[in-house]
DNA sequence: TATTGTTATACTCTATAACTATA
DNA sequence: TATAGTTATAGAGTATAACAATA
C-alpha cells in the first residue's frame, strides 16, 4: 500500500496514510544504509532466526509468509553468507536454519539504524511524547503476539 | 517490507515489525472489506484525487509514485466507473482526473473502515492513549508533508 | 498418510526506458 | 525543446499448486 507524500490537507489525511509515511521512511533508510546489499524483506527474515536455529516452515510462520517465500529468502541469504543450513539430527526433512557471525552483525547493524530513526522522530515530537508514541504502538502490536 | 506476527520475545520487536503489523492490519481490513473489488492501491491513489480535479502528472507527485504506474491505476479506475477522465480546456496535453459519485462513495466508505479500525485499537489501549498515539503520529507525519 | 521443503507459475505494486502528441 | 501521457518491460515481494523426500 504505502500511504504517502505530498501537500495534502490535514483533514485528508489518515491513519493509513500516516503510518505508511514512517513505515516508508524506514524503508529509505534500510535500503540507503545497507552495506551488504541486503534488501528489506533480507532482513526481516533474517531477524526472525533464533540463535537455536529453526526449521524454514516455522520462519515461515514466524515471519508470516509462505513457506515457499521464505525458502527463497533463505536460498539467497545462504548464498551472501548470511545464514547457514545444516541437516535436523532428529528429522531427515528438517533443514536447520541459523545465522552466520555476518547475519549476527547485519542484525545489530539494522538495531542501530532502527535506533537512529527513533531518535529522529523523538527530537522532532520530543522525548516524552515518542516514549507514550513506541508505548501505546508496543501495545497495539501486542495484539498480535 | 511488512513487519511481522508470530510469537518473538519482548525485546526481538522493533518498531519496523510493529509499524508493519497495524500497516497489515489495515490492509487486510481492506481488502477482505472492499465491496467493489478495488485494491489497497486503488484506493490510496483514488483517495488523493481533489474535488477540483487534477492532471496524472500532478496526482503521482502527490500520491507519491511515477506518472507511469499512476496513469495504470487512474484506467482501472475508470474501468471500473470511479473516476473519469475529461479534457483540459486550457492544456490539450492534460487529462483531467475527477471522481465520480461511485468514486467519493468509495472514498467515504474508505474512511469510515479506518475509523472502525481505529475504535478498535482505541478499545485495546484506551480512549485517552490512543488519542495521544494519533497526536504524536499526525506530528510525525506532518515532517513529510 | 502427514509433513518438510522445492519447483513452477502467477499476481500485485512499482520502477525505468522509449515513445507520441501537444506546447 | 519541454512537458503530459502511453506503451513496454522488468523487478521485488508474495501467493497457490503440484511435487519429492522423509516420517
Amino acid at each position: 500500500m504505502t500511504f504517502v507524500k505530498a501537500d495534502v490537507p490535514a483533514d485528508e489525511r489518515h491513519v493509513a496514510m500516516e503510518l505508511g509515511l514512517l513505515f516508508d521512511e524506514i524503508r529509505r533508510v534500510l535500503v540507503d544504509e545497507e552495506p551488504d546489499g541486503l534488501r528489506p524483506s533480507h532482513l526481516r527474515v533474517m531477524g526472525f532466526v533464533p540463535a537455536r536455529g529453526i526449521s524454514i516452515t516455522d520462519l515461515a510462520v514466524r515471519v508470516g509468509m509462505t513457506k515457499q517465500g521464505c525458502g527463497q529468502f533463505v536460498g539467497q541469504l545462504v548464498d551472501t553468507g548470511h545464514l547457514v543450513v545444516e541437516a535436523d539430527p532428529g528429522d531427515g526433512r528438517v533443514r536447520l536454519v541459523r545465522r552466520t557471525a555476518a547475519g549476527d552483525a547485519a542484525t545489530r547493524a539494522l538495531a542501530a539504524r532502527l535506533a537512529h530513526v527513533e531518535q529522529g522522530w523523538a527530537a522532532r515530537v520530543g522525548e516524552r511524547r515518542y516514549r507514550t508514541f513506541r508505548a501505546v504502538l508496543d501495545d497495539l502490536a501486542l495484539g498480535h503476539g
